[in-house]
DNA sequence: TTGGAATGTCAACAAGACTGACGTAAAATA
DNA sequence: TATTTTACGTCAGTCTTGTTGACATTCCAA
């Protein structure tokens, strides 16, 4: 059984698989960013502050410094961009009430129109793909993705899974 | 049956599905380009560099408007990244001799050598997650992959299979 | 022989990442 | 209470990688 196991694992990881794989997921990834970079063009903005969005909607409420640990920048980037979307009254600040150091992130109502525009699009070109190949490949997709992540923002991916 | 289909697909495209499926995109994405990452930065190269050895390597002898296809850039961005390959002697050019306005690209010895080893970083993260999750698993990762794709990249990446 | 295609190159610019340094407020701790 | 640490913001400068626009060269093909 453990035999089987790795003479099946030694035939089909060839280098012309991997190779697949790795095109694979560069070419995806440009279909993945591909709908909503047209939508945040018209509004000027980036991939940066549509994925600060996302996760601002996911985890609504956020200290900065846990969406830094989430979107793997620095602070100066990362404000760069809050900075805008506060001023266009995306994303709304609190100062914290227990801490009064921190500052809790929330989407504006504005915020959250734009973000649901944006995931809407992302999710539509999702839906369709997963449709076409059916759950199990489904499946199949997010556990190598699940493998490919680094174990701390595979930790980060589990605990938003469970919020 | 197509019905037991349909009601299968809308219990489990659920928005939390595709929302899983959007986050783990973006966190394995991470993961995919951290190895390659930390060598290039050792030459001073980036990874707008590895794309472009990447596939030269894939298809040598290619000309510039095909990687530019690929590539999805404009000829100006490949051309600084194309420059700075050729003058280190990664990349070598040869004029076309049928279409002489056409440049050949390949990679020279040491450019091949660069790239194994980008390749091989790349690969070993990939090989570790095929393994953990099964042959199975990898069939639905690249299904989904493929379905994700721009029509046009889908044909260019079946293209570069079959080459 | 001339138009258009393939290619290269110059200049200017922007997004989005980085480092380093510094400041402020608030909490934690010695 | 005094000091240190933490959370956050900001200024300045740099780098990569993308963009547009303009222009030159080469040379195939009609």
């Amino acid at each position: 059984m453990q035999n089987d196991r790795t003479g099946e694992s030694l035939l089909f990881l060839t280098d012309e698989q991997l190779r697949q794989g790795i095109e694979a997921m560069f070419f995806a990834y440009r279909g993945f960013t591909a709908d909503p970079d047209r939508i945040l063009e018209k509004y000027n903005y980036g991939r940066a502050h549509h994925r600060a969005m996302h996760f601002i909607n996911r985890v609504p409420g956020t200290n900065v410094n846990n969406l830094l640990k989430i979107l793997g920048v620095t602070k100066q980037s990362l404000n760069r961009v809050l900075r805008t979307l506060i001023q266009d009254e995306l994303v709304n600040l609190k100062i914290g009430t227990k801490d009064r150091r921190e500052r809790h992130l929330y989407l504006t109502d504005k915020g959250k129109s734009l973000e649901k525009q944006l995931s809407t699009a992302q999710s539509h070109r999702m839906r369709e793909a997963y449709r076409r190949v059916g759950p199990d490949a489904v499946t199949g997709f997010k556990q190598v993705l699940e493998a490919m992540m680094d174990p701390k923002l595979q930790v980060t991916y589990k605990k938003l899974r469970s919020s």
